[in-house]
RNA sequence: GGGGGAAUGUCCCGAGCGGCAAAGGGGGCGGACUGUAAAUCCGCUGGCUAUGCCUUCGUAGGUUCGAGUCCUACUUCCCCCA
């Protein structure tokens, strides 16, 4: 843990401390210098093991967002389409499974839009740019490889890093491809250096020891002083990992998690984290934020709207948020049928024919078996047009459509319109 | 190379005398209470054309009316001896 510098004096570093990104830096008094002077070329790498990022990612992209806005460097977007390939082991148990090449590739071009909501790319001066590692990972010889880079790195160091020595210790497998995750990444940093002049890496907390094995390589390589700074690993109040819900992860895009659920999401925030994810994931002002934190009790919920609101705008245009907003608003607060809810098409004969109630919801999306229904309709959850379904035999027809459209609600919050065409 | 132990409900951990859709817990979902929060309490947490049928206990065979449970081989992991 380093020491925090008692006052920085560029505006990135102030409002990154002031926000609460800094987890741990290698030299903050450095890094405070080159961004006050614009020359903080920094990176932030992105493996493709799905194929969309999620708000676990959403930290590290926000400092990005911040390194541009404040003028303290150029920010870089590296996509691991060649460290993917290896897998890394920090942080993790067990060894992911292997994703063919053509996966990766999908992923890679999959992920690659969602920065653009975040930071402007360019040619010049600190626009961003885009690199990927399969451009020269993939090109490496082994033989040059281990002579050039791996004579630098020290098998007994590496034992010692957390990402290693926790799987040893806990007696779990580490395959040799793992153990050279961080030697790629390290030298990912250097080339990087070489290719863009990035002096500068950021990342999860849990990359401490591959951006700082990557910084002892550089020093070796002769690239100068290289820097590193993580972010903390965001769990909620109650400590849980953030970013899991029934459907599981919080994907950033659009297609894989809706923007009305994308609010919803920042809106079902415990009281307890409120103004910390206001600091984090919103880039209103500080004095604004303060205002919203001294916000007591039931009146801690208009925050949690500006929030969600905030955090959706960033991500998929304010248009969307509002209209996310709004059709919170009807159906929360007003209790009518909002016709922007999430709706799914279904073809008019069928519900002139009749679907079963169980069928109904599955088409929905809203479950993933009629026995899923069943058991719902057993625990009072399941209502049709808001008035509560008891009897598992019931039929949704046409004479439940209202402007043609049905509502389906699987308890209280989750809400789908079949939508007769 | 020799000896011993382990793999369970495709989220995780884990009990399981030959009758088991399989204890318990975590997590998740739902209900109540609230404020679309937390905490707490309660319920649910294999599939289906559903008083029945089908698929599940590392893999493949075998014994048996019947196998998660017994036997054989294989795979993977752990421990001890060399």
């Amino acid at each position: 843990m380093s020491a925090t510098l008692s006052s920085p004096s560029s505006a990135f570093l102030r409002i990154l401390t002031e926000r609460g990104f800094i987890h741990q830096a290698s030299d903050l008094a450095g890094i405070d210098a080159a961004a006050r002077e614009g020359r903080l070329t920094t990176y932030v790498g992105y493996d493709c093991t799905a194929p969309s990022l999620h708000i676990g990612h959403l930290l590290s992209i926000m400092m990005l967002h911040w390194l541009q806005e404040t003028g303290a460097g150029r920010p870089i977007v590296l996509m691991g389409g060649g460290t993917t390939r290896v897998g890394d082991p920090s942080g993790r148990d067990e060894t992911r499974k292997m994703l063919t090449v053509e996966q990766i590739e999908e992923n890679k071009n999959s992920i690659k839009e969602v920065f653009s909501r975040f930071i402007r790319f360019g040619e010049s001066g600190h626009l961003a740019a885009m690199a990927d590692n399969a451009e020269w990972l993939t090109k490496l010889n082994y033989i040059d490889m281990l002579r050039e880079i791996g004579r630098h790195f020290s098998v007994n160091r590496m034992l010692s890093m957390d990402s290693v020595r926790l799987r040893l210790e806990r007696d779990q497998e580490l395959s040799f491809i793992e153990f050279n995750y961080m030697i790629l990444q390290a030298y990912d940093f250097t080339e990087l250096h070489r290719r863009y002049g990035v002096v500068l890496q950021m990342g999860g907390s849990d990359q401490w020891g591959n951006i700082v094995t990557g910084i002892d390589l550089g020093r070796r390589l002769g690239t100068g002083q290289l820097y590193a700074l993580t972010c903390p690993l965001m769990t909620t109040a109650s400590g849980a990992k953030m970013g899991k819900t029934a459907s599981g992860a919080v994907w950033l895009k659009g297609e894989m998690f809706s923007p009305y659920d994308y609010w919803q999401f920042w809106r079902n925030t415990e009281d307890a984290d409120v103004g910390r994810f206001l600091k984090l994931f919103t880039t209103l002002p500080m004095e604004r934020i303060a205002e919203l934190e001294r916000l007591q009790g039931a009146e801690i919920n208009e925050a949690k709207k500006v929030l969600a609101t905030e955090a959706t705008a960033l991500l998929h245009g304010r248009e969307a948020a509002e209209s996310a907003a709004e059709t919170a608003q009807k159906t929360f607060e007003q209790g009518v049928t909002a016709d922007t809810l999430p709706s799914v098409e279904v073809p008019r004969e069928d519900i002139e024919t009749g679907i079963g109630i169980a069928p109904a919801f599955v088409r929905a999306g809203l479950a993933a078996s009629n026995g899923e229904v069943i058991r719902a309709i057993a625990n009072g959850a399941i209502s049709v047009n808001d008035a509560r379904v008891t009897d598992r035999s019931r039929i949704v027809a046409a004479s439940d459509l209202k402007d043609g459209v049905v509502k389906l609600s699987f308890g209280k919050k989750k809400h789908v319109l079949l939508r007769a065409v």
